[in-house]
DNA sequence: CAGGTCATGTAAAGCGTTACATGATTTT
DNA sequence: AAAATCATGTAACGCTTTACATGACCTG
């Protein structure tokens, strides 16, 4: 029994999704996981042979033509794992962590326009997201698992809320004379 | 000059708020910013020398009765520092890590029931969040600064977005027929 | 006088990103 | 023939958390 992290646990369910090297995980990682787990490589090669170490995933040789290539797939263990993980209770909540906030947080030492423009960039940065995901969403009638579908989703109507949000924060203050 | 990294801005920031210890700093630091930029001792220390060696703060002892103390406060180098960073373009958008979400993806392999609550305890935990924000939001008129309110608000809204979905997504999916 | 708060700090470990390095195959 | 993609990997660095350590002062 080893301690998984949580890159471990992305490459348990990622395998489990039907995907088979490292680079997949990678490619599929960046497209979807990415706005709540992110991965780089070198997390994912060494972690991969750790997993393989603990008997959680298995390995072979499967070059495609001149070119080495590794494929996994889940051991029977390694289905148990994941399993267990999934169904664990969360201790871990939900993190947001983001610099525009903390300037918002430190806004009374700047220019009224400067930060007016950051929560602009926020909003901008989140409309190009949006048009990705949307984009994404199009696609989506014919995926084979719903948990990928109900986290896009989820990664669309928060990135609306938060362009509402910097909408209604990129207005001028209204005076708050009618307020109680 | 040096490079700032992220917990030196907020110290400045909160310099800038007026706070003088590394103690008193960490303390705000976990009840506001922790929301989206925490803090820890482990880096408040060796970073306060830091920025002192680098000039942009000035400490001196002040021992409250026999206790050691060092209190601090911003240079004008300081106040440049913290001003030139507020108004830059932020390049980092807005992160969100979450085990949940990445439980969610990967559903298809977990029981219904289980996922489910994985849920259900997300909302709960936003719901006690969000007892927590009111209760500060009760006491925020008397506030001095702007910025820490408005990221307060954003905390709150935001919070209860996040229990509104969830409540969505607690309900059993509703036949999609009609839709398409 | 016990327990909580004020106050400061360090060492080690964990996690993750970045940058670099390599080379084959496929597409344009 | 060049550019893009497939594919794997490592080393160094940076940030953050965790755990430990210490001790004075204040409150009930």
């Amino acid at each position: 029994m080893i301690e998984l992290n949580p890159t471990g646990r992305l490459i348990l369910g990622m395998l489990a999704l039907g995907l088979r090297t490292g680079y997949d995980i990678k490619q599929l990682a960046d497209k979807s996981t990415r706005h709540f787990w992110a991965v780089s490589y070198g997390q994912l090669y060494p972690e991969l042979r750790r997993l393989e170490e603990a008997g959680l995933v298995a390995g072979r040789s499967e070059p495609s033509g001149g070119r080495p290539r590794q494929v996994y797939e889940l051991t029977d263990a390694g289905w148990a794992e994941l399993r267990e993980w999934l169904e664990a209770p969360s201790t871990t909540s939900w993190e947001v962590r983001s610099e525009v906030l903390l300037k918002l947080f430190f806004s009374d030492f700047a220019e009224e326009v400067a930060t007016r423009e950051q929560i602009a960039a926020l909003r901008r940065r989140h409309e190009e997201k949006l048009a990705t995901l949307r984009a994404m969403d199009a696609g989506a009638a014919e995926w084979r698992h719903r948990g990928p579908y109900r986290t896009l989703r989820f990664g669309i109507e928060l990135s609306e809320w938060v362009v509402d949000w910097c909408r209604r924060e990129e207005l001028p203050a209204a005076d708050t004379d009618s307020e109680e």
